[in-house]
DNA sequence: AGTATGTGCACAAACGATTGAGCAAATAAA
DNA sequence: TTTATTTGCTCAATCGTTTGTGCACATACT
């Protein structure tokens, strides 16, 4: 309880003797640079010390323009798959003594933009977000300020930006292209928030596959607006409503393979003997699942290290626009979710 | 990339032809108070708008000594349990327009010490921490400084500090009596982290469970020494491979239980045929597993509200130290990891 | 007319750091 | 002995706010 005020660079100079100047050159190491003596520089370290001095970082950024703060905007931090990707963009921060700012946008566009306009007002030196997905305005608008900017996981075509996405494309391509191995025929596609890359390239795959094996897409086995588990228990309920039922669900996500399994199991069915599932996203408790759950797996950690390292690639050479995106590969881990249909049977 | 300087208020005084001090007052909502005309508010927030003005946050911190940012360590954000606490905490804060400052501390005691020094000098408000748990000098240092500090999840008896955490006694003496219900008497603990108040708690809710159904403690039964899941997979191995083998599992943590799972598949068990398993940590696969899980859901949403609306307190009534600690309580969610014995079989 | 009260703002000093420029003393060079 | 050079620092401005105090002018009161 003992208010103590703080320590300042003038604190130490006054108690060794020197000016403010020389104590602020001895600490950040220009000491030798601007020709301070060897006993001075050990007065004032140790006085440094014994007054556990530390930094005013607001002071210091004010003056240099400088925070080493990034600003993080996800849409949902509770969601593993983000918390996963935050924890890795942590992780490298701290290893060069920067701090992240968490914004939580709560797959809110509004919210983003407010968070994008708090997150400037306190002086981060770079930008990482994962955009809800539909507009992009607030971005643009980040880029022609010269703010540092990487978005991750979902990107936009229009918009000339680092970023770090997932090959969602060849993740659904795959997906889908397994279940047409294993004959499946009838193959629904439980999608995500509607304008997002994010979706559209998994539908993309999701399409191609369909072409490749000469089947017609039918579009009422698109159904979803939202990467939610209540979006994937309304969807499911939908696809088992219909006559023929599809024999195979592509989830476009995690949350959505869980909302998804409520409705089957209420639906009295078994995974994979009464319709098969692939969810994107592996989990930690993917094989643990009644039945293990065959999964498209991204590389969480490292668009989480990837990203940061852009970010900080962009800060350091400002002018240097490396404006270059990265495609991370996408794994299909094959569990017991997918059946294998006998040809006559469709 | 248009460099543009940022918008002061000096910049709005030059073009109103006020001086900065006005401009500040009428933004800051002190017009009135210092007799400000209405003419003059109307031209200030009108150019303040044109010009697209945002206060420097650091400029502002520096002056008023506030920042409205607080600081929160988790020990591993990418578990869902704690990214739940830290949306929770987000979401409220972003409702008073604070930010705030993630930290992962990785489990290890150093780099906690070494991120309430940075935050420090960051000039957070306050702090929000849930401890690694073995240590906690730092901590009675913060307090002393007069930073409002909360501490979530784990606690210190020895340490004076409003506190959030689960009743963790409770919560482990039902799961644990509910077992002895179900004619168990040879019931394992695998413990997380040991010297936590949380795993002390627990340890004390199982013995006081045996105590009074007047079972002998096994201390042989109580194994492991961390909450992540390899921890669960080896203290599973080490008590299936004991004769007579236990015929419950009472798990820490979610990862725990994960671990425990590989490692009673690989044994060929089955749950809970074979061996029943309660885990701490409710998790919204709980339900979906092969076997759905009998766990003890802890109020994670409530926990992060109530650890900010305490610090908000904390740093608003700086004198009113109300160092009460919260727990809250937990439940005991029913499902089929549990099988019931008959008598004659102990 | 002279004093009191009110109105509407401006001055300038903080906050704690960084940084370009400069200056006195000591030493070296000529 | 005079001039250069080096050594070892200091000065003062600056970053963008906030805030206690003060000041001029107008109006009201006696």
């Amino acid at each position: 309880m003992s208010e103590n005020r703080q320590i300042t660079l003038d604190d130490i100079a006054n108690q060794v003797g020197v000016s403010r100047t020389t104590v602020s050159r001895v600490l950040s190491g220009q000491a030798k640079q601007y020709r301070i003596s060897n006993q001075t520089m050990e007065n004032v370290s140790q006085t440094a010390m014994e007054l556990g001095y530390m930094p005013d970082q607001l002071a210091r950024g004010l003056r240099t323009k400088r925070t080493n703060t990034i600003g993080l905007i996800i849409p949902d931090i509770s969601n593993p798959f983000f918390s996963t990707i935050a924890r890795n963009i942590e992780i490298q921060a701290r290893k060069i003594g920067s701090s992240i700012i968490l914004s939580d946008s709560q797959e809110d566009t509004q919210l983003e933009i407010e968070s994008t306009r708090l997150l400037r007002s306190r002086k981060v030196d770079g930008l990482i977000i994962c955009p809800v997905g539909e507009e992009f305005q607030h971005l643009l608008s980040i880029q022609s300020s010269g703010l540092p900017l990487v978005i991750i996981d979902r990107y936009f075509p229009e918009l000339e930006c680092a970023y770090v996405v997932s090959d969602n494309y060849q993740g659904a391509l795959e997906a889908v292209t397994y279940f047409f191995k294993m004959n499946h025929r009838s193959v629904a596609f439980l999608q995500g928030r509607v304008k997002t890359s994010v979706n559209s390239d998994r539908i993309k795959g999701y399409r191609d596959a369909h072409k490749q094996y000469e089947v017609p897409v039918d579009e009422s086995l698109i159904v979803g607006d939202s990467f939610g588990k209540r979006n994937g228990y309304i969807g499911t309920k939908i696809l088992l409503g219909k006559t023929p039922r599809p024999t195979a669900i592509f989830a476009a996500s995690n949350l959505i393979s869980l909302g998804a399994m409520t409705a089957i199991q209420e639906e009295g069915l078994k995974i994979p003997d009464d319709i098969s599932i692939i969810s994107f996203d592996e989990q930690p408790y993917s094989e643990y699942l009644a039945t293990p759950m065959t999964t498209v797996a991204q590389q969480t950690s490292e668009t989480g290290e990837i990203a940061f390292k852009l970010l900080q690639s962009l800060i350091q050479h400002e002018g240097k626009q490396t404006t270059d995106g990265i495609v991370l590969p996408t794994e299909l881990v094959y569990r017991k979710s997918v059946k294998k249909l006998n040809r006559e049977t469709i």
